[in-house]
DNA sequence: CCCTCTCCATACTCGCCAGTATTTTCCGCC
DNA sequence: GGCGGAAAATACTGGCGAGTATGGAGAGGG
């Protein structure tokens, strides 16, 4: 499938955000990273001016893998709520159980307090998920697989209640393990009006009084 | 009220809790705290061992004066529903609303990341805010005060739609100015069961399909 | 009046790492 | 084959900043 080796700025973006997302951007240097790509330092300073250009790349790197494996996973499906319903599972898998991702993009928003130009930068890409998201919905509401109030609410709020779920799993982990992926699903699946997709749940819990983050409760 | 001046260890865990709010971590070295405490580097190592302490002790800062805030504020309280109200709404003003506590842990989440001493830490002062606020949520529930499910489930849902408004906080700052303080308390109060507090909200909202996390529709 | 202990200041070391300068290699091409 | 340029390696610099060594000042106290 993949025609050419992957370019060197492209196999350096791609150590860059491996080591960033293990080690933490300040936690590599760029010989690491360097290292990390099959090169030495020299090279890397050939394609990028600095190591803050790299964390952009990485940045750029993580977008880019994102939306691609989105649209390769969506791209033959035409019910608008199998669209929908794909993409969620998908994100899931890929946003919040994936711990390199969780890790990363905390690193990211930390260094967005500080640095404007990483911060648009993740701005445009969370404000380009967020209308996908919204046109998802509203195409499966049109086709009248779901009825939600105001899309741009519920998925705002859905997307919220991703990254408050993400913070958490950084305290307990259960919360973000393959073993909860289904329970997570759900749980953001009832955020966008979608019915639960297995009829049966595993485990029994009370009708839920409103939508509900499924958060283990065993942690006190 | 203040019976003596603060000792010094006090004074440069303040000083690098300011600090490490303003610039980040990684971006304040110990001759500036020692400046910002009024003493210099010499002096800061005879309190603390590395930097790491003192960050530790940053921790220690933050949670004092959050749990000394709340305290304060609601120990002139006896009835559970104002108590939890009052909890509330200062846990708004401090966490949410004050840009320094909002940065501050944003850079302790990174660096819980890599660091299992400061998670742990996190992790603790976390399970006692928890813990508190299911104490409140009871009590008042016992009163007869607010009616819901799972005070457990409640709060854990409340709780993480603080982070999520945190983190969305950091792209889209409107969201905790000051002007929006009352949709994000009803919001969260919303999520507690509480009924809303101004009877009369003063923008107009259409009833809201579920538990909402006040987020401004014009951003997109 | 000296001794010592606490607390704080000054001055220094030393390693790390981003960034740069200089070479070397590899290739396409005339 | 030798020329030129892209791409990579090697070797170096320079600064920053955590941590250390040491040198007082002041307070008690014997």
């Amino acid at each position: 499938m993949r025609r050419t080796t992957p370019s060197m700025p492209a196999r350096l973006s791609a150590s860059a955000f491996a080591l960033f997302a293990q080690q933490g951007i300040d936690g590599v240097n760029l010989d690491q990273i360097a290292a990390h790509a099959g090169v030495t330092k020299g090279s890397l300073y050939w394609h990028f001016r600095s190591k803050h250009d790299l964390v952009k790349a990485a940045c750029a790197h993580y977008y880019r893998t994102y939306q691609r494996r989105i649209n390769e996973e969506i791209t033959h499906l035409t019910d608008p709520a199998e669209r929908l319903e794909h993409t969620l599972e998908v994100a899931v898998r890929t946003c919040l159980l994936d711990e390199a991702n969780r890790v990363f993009t905390m690193e990211i928003f930390t260094l967005s307090v500080h640095d404007a130009e990483i911060r648009r930068g993740w701005q445009q890409f969370y404000d380009s998920v967020r209308a996908f998201y919204i046109g998802l919905v509203k195409a499966a509401t049109l086709a009248g697989a779901l009825r939600v109030g105001d899309p741009e609410q519920a998925v705002n709020l859905m997307l919220a209640a991703m990254e408050g779920i993400k913070l958490r799993a950084l305290f307990e982990p259960d919360i973000c393990s393959p073993a909860e992926e289904a329970r997570v699903r759900e749980g953001l699946r009832d955020i966008l009006g979608l019915p639960p997709h297995h009829p049966a749940p595993l485990r029994a819990r009370r009708p839920s009084r409103k939508s509900a983050i499924p958060i283990p409760a065993g942690m006190a």
